[in-house]
DNA sequence: TTGAAAGCGCTAACAA
DNA sequence: TTGTTAGCGCTTTCAA
């Protein structure tokens, strides 16, 4: 009776395992982590107590006992965003190789929430933190510093990382497409993006946009900003405001390719001639718009690419590393003018 | 010389700061986590000595020692599927309020990596498990039942559990859109949907939406199945396929709205009237889409919500709880045909 | 090939 | 309000 009700109060521990195959407890520790010599007799009797038994190992205990933990720290601001998803994809990949997994960490975009998931994170000493973007509290760039293993920056290569950076340039990504999009002969040019002053790469883009554009002697002839998720309805909102507020615009030029799909569908069922008319080109390379009317033109942000290579950072214990990949400007149907338009 | 050489290799403990503030380890201890009375004058030196150290408590022995880990296991399938970080920002709100931190792990729909995944996760001892579905193998289940925390399994409530149980019932969403299609005088109906064996939920839509032909005396006129990720494209190619085989289907019924939204845009480009020579219907609910030509007909699968009551299972450390969310139809401007069509 | 002892860094429980 | 003691469940190290 009392059997029955206080069933299972006890987590198992390596002693349960030890006892029920009559072996030390440290015989079934090497057994169960495949460490040492131990006879295949004995492995055997271990092995099957353990699984009789349904014992699940405490890594808490081990862990402190072994001081390693293999857990790698991945801190992001967002995961509906779409972009952040294939990155993880990116380091699952190589860290799935290996005995380190991912733990996840969402900042929604906000510093001090970072610092706290960071100091979280850290807490659970991980063997290396993977972290979107250069841009810190003072105290999580203390944190960081601190920190006795692999740390690294991804998604930007704009400024000074703490130890490793892996990302691309998003100023010279922006400046590389305003430059495309001035020799297709636009001139009446508007930037479309968010307001959030804390997304860093969409502003830096922005900057090296402009800077592009200034060389050529042309100004932004408008702009419009939004709050809020992002989205096909959004992009069609902003676009209709932006072409109504300055009706001689020829290119529209967004933070993201989900709102460039939604001012292109918008132009599309305006009779808006695009590219002819007007010339549209979005951010990241999403191919999960791939089936639109028309191609979006975009420029891929590399996201995979990043994860794997900050991903074999941590794996090899590195430090200092800086990778700066190249993002790809893919064209499409929007931006390249047909003959004589 | 040596000294900046081998600058912090041991990582600090409570007895550094214990020692920087000139109170015993307890003390520090009860500070940094606000717990039992500490005088205002010695909290503050506490505090100063830790900060000003850099001190960033250890978690693993936190955990060990009071035998209490704040951290919730969620599994799912997915991240790319834009269903699930829904669900997870559903999770997080709830946790938010709480000390309970989600943990996240992803099984890529492989029933053998969910439980390696599980297993993993397990041994960190966590407060709990969120789980997506109903099936998993024999020995995660029984890790599942062995575990002395609570155990939610979300998304699906077509079956039993292991304990508590959150979701909807796809076998009631798949007969709900199908009567809804018959009802609107739809007959040469097709099925378009992912291969994938695994992914249990949309199987068990498809079979909903059979029998709720089958009552109208009505059979699945074809249906197409796709491999690999989702997205425009593909739904834009299995419609031009199913159409072209089959060319007098009045209704296509998609498993998930990206599908659908790229069939969609196909047959506006065709020149097909939607709905009044072909009606469509997809699953899910993404108001990302929103900003279509025409609203996709779909069926929200109430993600948050699901996500939300999970959390608070765990959180109130509830078993055995069952909750069943009313799918709802959204008939959009693709389902319902007009008069006199 | 196996086992015994010591201790990882912290906190529960109790004492002062 | 503060301190002392004794582990938490495992692994490292050393001995047999």
């Amino acid at each position: 009776m009392s059997d029955s009700t206080d069933k299972r109060r006890r987590p198992l521990t390596l002693r349960d395992v030890s006892e029920a195959a009559g072996v030390s407890e440290m015989t079934v520790s090497r057994v169960l982590r495949n460490r040492g010599d131990v006879s295949e007799a004995t492995r055997q009797k271990v092995l099957e107590a353990a699984r009789r038994l349904g014992y699940v190992p405490n890594k808490i205990a081990g862990a402190l006992a072994s001081q390693t933990v293999n857990l790698v720290a991945v801190i992001v601001p967002s995961l509906s965003n779409l972009v952040f998803p294939e990155v993880l994809a990116g380091i699952s990949e190589v860290l799935d190789e290996t005995p380190l997994q991912p733990v996840i960490g969402v900042t929604q975009y906000q510093p001090e929430r970072e610092e706290r998931v960071l100091y979280e994170m850290l807490s659970w000493r991980p063997s290396g933190v993977i972290v979107a973007g250069l841009e810190h509290t003072e105290a999580a760039r203390a944190m960081l510093k601190a920190a006795d293993m692999p740390i690294v920056e991804i998604m930007d290569s704009d400024g000074e990382g703490v130890d490793s950076v892996v990302g691309i340039s998003h100023r010279r990504a922006g400046r590389m497409m305003g430059e495309a999009i001035v020799e297709n002969g636009y001139r009446r040019i508007a930037f479309l993006g968010s307001k959030m002053p804390l997304d860093h790469r969409a502003r830096k883009r922005f900057e090296g946009f402009t800077e592009a554009l200034a060389k050529a002697g042309i100004e932004v002839a408008d702009r419009e900003f939004y709050e809020g998720g992002s989205g096909l309805v959004k992009g069609r909102e902003m676009t209709e405001t932006v072409l109504r507020r300055t009706p001689d615009l020829d290119f529209l030029y967004y933070s993201n390719d989900l709102i460039g799909a939604g001012g292109l569908l918008w132009c599309l069922e305006q009779g808006i001639d695009v590219p002819g008319q007007v010339g549209l080109a979005g951010f990241n390379g999403l191919r999960l718009l791939d089936g639109l009317p028309k191609k979006l033109a975009t420029m891929d942000a590399c996201r995979a690419e990043i994860g794997r290579e900050a991903a074999r950072i941590v794996v090899e214990r590195a430090h200092g590393v800086r990778i700066e990949l190249e993002p790809r400007l893919e064209p499409g149907d929007t931006l390249i003018r047909p003959r004589g338009a």
